[in-house]
DNA sequence: TGTATTGTTTCCATAACCAAAACAGTTGAG
DNA sequence: CTCAACTGTTTTGGTTATGGAAACAATACA
């Protein structure tokens, strides 16, 4: 039997000095009210009320009982309390990981734009290259980038990244603008390892619907996206940049994308934790902030437009 | 589900960092540590442990829980303890109902013999004459004369008291003394009518066992049993005292039994107390105490052998 | 790659639970 | 004084929940 409903009926019936009342107020029998004290009692091997069949009185051990119980029933109801309100507002710190590109250059300013909105929710922002242990690292939430290979784990579609191939301004002088996929195979394409397709990269035509793969090579392989971008605007090579990072530099024109009507698939964003069932307010919240943020198309694609235009 | 249970449980997953050593520590099975855990969670609408096959962390919200959960597991074996101990050691407050003679003159000494051994124990002795209701009073135990007319009530017998029809010497000078119950009758006999048999005084022959009653009358009735006392000792009739309150005055000469081969119907004394189910120590040492001292032949019938010499 | 171990789920016999009814004792009204 | 109403307790029976064994899916270690 539970003892902490027998600890409720004990104190119910010695707060309304009988049996029969406290059972109606509990909505019980009054069968069930001995019951509980009866198995109270006998749990403890101590007669916590003296009863007759009219008159009911607490014995010395049962007033000191009481007193106890009391401070029990509260404080677990005071714990329950404290705790689905941790668990209802948004509060607490946020423990985020993503790629470093994206972390600093994406995440950073929607995580400050959403601690405007809620204020009592502090982010603590790991950005790793390759994947941690949410569940060991102690993650509330990881951003991946075009990669959901962790079964065990929720995911949720936050946008996508088009991609494209870029190079700098006077690469393309020096050494020519490709027209076709294939022209990239006598190119200088630089590859980032951190993050797929790598070197095998993709692209289909919208108007026949036809894909082609290509196996690119170049003189520089980097695990760090920031280092691809940087030797591409230096002029090395080429490289099939997402959006995200490329489009700032498209639109300052420190990059120029080639192969228009080749389009390479796009990359998915998704936010990736634990468990779905119970899920804290603050993940909620913050996953449903960066789809607001990064849905239907998001701000980064912008430069295609100008472009476009 | 027994909502403490699951909170040993969870701890102990928590402490151990893995259901299946928790489990084996409280000696069940891992499904049903999974199952309280689980339980807890939704009761809670909370998600307290993040957990895959092989890693176990707790959620922010789920250290908060743990912390005040072990503080209420603590708070519980603590009452559980101090109640137990108040109960199997002998402390507190004894409230003992006697009538006021009876008390005063033998529960009295014999309450301060018995703090000797259990200091622990305080009496509040409330001494008044006729019934009272022990539990709505709050007694702890009552003294019951030769009467035990409460179904409701445990009563163990303490020891018992001879009788004896007595009366002062100058009385007996001046009235005669009885030879037989029938000569009653013609003497002023004083009534107690606190206690029975009042008027009806009931003899029996040891020889040949024939039992008479007698029906007597005098010129004074009280209902406090020290009153007839003092008036036979004054001289001013007869009495049918009983042994524990005449033995003194019988013994220093203040008062002369008659009608020694016709024996009275001894008197009962009993302890009574509410329950015998989870006794407290107080109450079982001190009616143990009584009987001891009162058992089989109290002190108070030690007049008899010294009259017999 | 295979084996052992993890947390979870399913299944099922058992035990616990709880209300209704019967019971014993007590009070208050007619 | 008697009857009716109400007390706390016990008994009874149907329903629910409990908890272990086995099966399962996923992971780590050898």
């Amino acid at each position: 039997m539970d003892k902490l409903t027998s600890m409720v009926v004990f104190t119910k019936v010695a707060k309304a000095g009988s049996f029969a009342s406290a059972a109606k107020e509990l909505g019980l029998s009054r069968a069930m009210a001995t019951k509980h004290v009866m198995q109270l009692e006998n749990s403890l091997g101590i007669r916590l009320l003296n009863r007759t069949t009219r008159n009911l009185s607490l014995t010395e051990v049962g007033a000191v009982y009481l007193e106890r119980c009391l401070q029990i029933l509260d404080d677990i109801e005071e714990t329950e309390l404290a705790v689905t309100r941790l668990q209802t507002e948004p509060r607490g710190t946020l423990k985020v990981n993503s790629a470093p590109f994206f972390g600093a250059y994406h995440l950073a300013p929607a995580i400050a734009a959403y601690h405007e909105i809620f204020p009592d929710v502090n982010v603590e922002l790991i950005l790793q290259a390759g994947y941690v242990d949410l569940i060991e690292e102690g993650f509330d939430l990881a951003i991946h980038l075009d990669d959901l290979h962790d079964s065990s784990l929720i995911a949720r579609k936050l946008g996508s990244s088009g991609r494209v191939v870029c190079g700098a301004p006077n690469y393309f002088k020096r050494h020519g603008t490709p027209i076709t996929p294939e022209d990239l195979k006598k190119h200088n394409c630089l590859v980032n390892t951190s993050l797929p397709p790598r070197d095998q990269w993709q692209f289909s035509e919208p108007e026949s619907g036809k894909t082609t793969v290509i196996k690119v090579a170049g003189t520089l392989e980097a695990n760090v996206a920031d280092a691809i971008r940087m030797a591409t605007i230096s002029g090395l090579g080429l490289a099939l940049l997402p959006t995200y990072m490329a489009g700032q530099d498209l639109r300052k024109g420190r990059l120029q994308a080639v192969l228009k009507d080749y389009v390479p698939a796009p990359m998915e964003i998704h936010a990736v934790y634990p468990h779905r069932k119970h899920l804290s307010a603050k993940v909620r919240t913050f996953v449903d902030f960066l789809h607001e943020r990064f849905h239907p198309t998001p701000y980064w694609e912008d430069w295609a437009i100008g472009a476009h235009d």
